[in-house]
DNA sequence: AATACAAATTGGTCAGACCAGTTCTAAATC
DNA sequence: GATTTAGAACTGGTCTGACCAATTTGTATT
């Protein structure tokens, strides 16, 4: 028997101020892309020390729910984005075999297709025929057509319109991209750190 | 001109504090359950400020890797734990629909047992054996036998030797049993937690 | 109107302080 | 000596006010 969840004590300021602004988006006062008011503002907003908006920002960073730009502002991101960050770097942590991830997509993928097929609305079989169009271009032309497979996953699973699986799908292409990226930084980086 | 997504040359601080720490840990050198030195300690073996390393900790709180009791210390959490902690979280967050996380099991589930037909080992299948039997009686003696139902989904993935995929359905199951929980707090349910 | 430069703004960091809990210590009690 | 208990010493949470570097904005110069 293990402790469930580390429980209720919690009663802290900035997770209150992170659940306001879940309400915000939700209820879509604030909409992607919207600049939020700057820290000190959003403090004197909330009667809270500015100390526990950024810890409140932070909190939000890491969910993805927003995107910060020193020196600019902060800004609600795209939640779809958002969420797939966030399941791409859990899932990142600990499954280091990339061949698990392909591995997921060749399973997932089947059984996507049959619930596309008897999903799919007009639009959604355009917007596919037109991805495999463009697909079929970039192959002729010598391309390799990753991006466009990429989203020709992406507009199955919307297909589907099953959100969670639009979001997982899109997770599982950002790990996927992300590796490739990764096998593209050879050398060792310059360990930054904090200070010696 | 614009850079896609919002991959910015961030140098920020604490994230260097959290690569640090996840060095730590991964090294062994932090285990679970471990305190960590004080938030003031911190500060200065990094030579940061607090906040830094509150900052820090903060990202770490939400990836799961540490857990926090006020007036006592910060722990090092056990990472398995995290993991479907943190996707759970992510995609209740954004999926309200149960529904639709249903559907992806119903839709893994098929290629998941083809999957593990082809590569479970005699413990595997001797495990799954155990699971059914024990759900049958379960079942006989009137109970739901979500436990064991539960159970074997966890072996069945388990059964592919794919970790990422374990770590899925587990992820799956816990929000399907977070969900299941909070249906049960109608009024006069009995709360059946688990003391077993 | 276009450019260049200064001022205001913004997130990032720092320092020091106080609070409310927890944990440890040592005196008081038996 | 063992137990209880009051207090000191921590710990995380919050607050305030300050400075920096980068960005944005405003203004003056061309």
């Amino acid at each position: 028997m293990q402790q469930h969840l580390q429980s209720v004590n919690r009663k802290r300021l900035h997770e209150d101020i992170v659940n306001e602004f879940h309400e915000l988006i939700n209820t879509g006062v604030l909409v992607s892309g919207q600049r939020l008011p700057s820290e000190r503002d959003l403090a004197n907003q909330f009667n809270v020390s500015r100390s526990s908006v950024r810890e409140a920002i932070r909190s939000m960073e890491l969910q993805g729910l927003v995107n910060i730009k020193p020196g600019s502002g902060t800004f609600v991101s795209d939640q779809n984005a958002s969420i797939s960050d966030l399941v791409s770097s859990a899932i990142k942590a600990k499954s280091k075999q990339i061949t698990d991830i392909f591995e997921i997509r060749r399973l997932l993928e089947p059984a996507i297709a049959g619930l596309a097929a008897t999903r799919a609305s007009k639009s959604d079989i355009e917007d596919m025929r037109n991805i495999l169009l463009r697909q079929q271009i970039q192959v002729e032309n010598g391309e390799t057509g990753v991006e466009s497979d990429t989203e020709f996953h992406f507009a199955l699973a919307k297909s589907t319109h099953n959100m969670a699986l639009v979001n997982m799908v899109s997770a599982i292409s950002d790990i996927l991209s992300t590796s490739r990226d990764i096998s593209l930084q050879a050398p060792g980086r310059p360990q930054r750190s904090v200070h010696s």
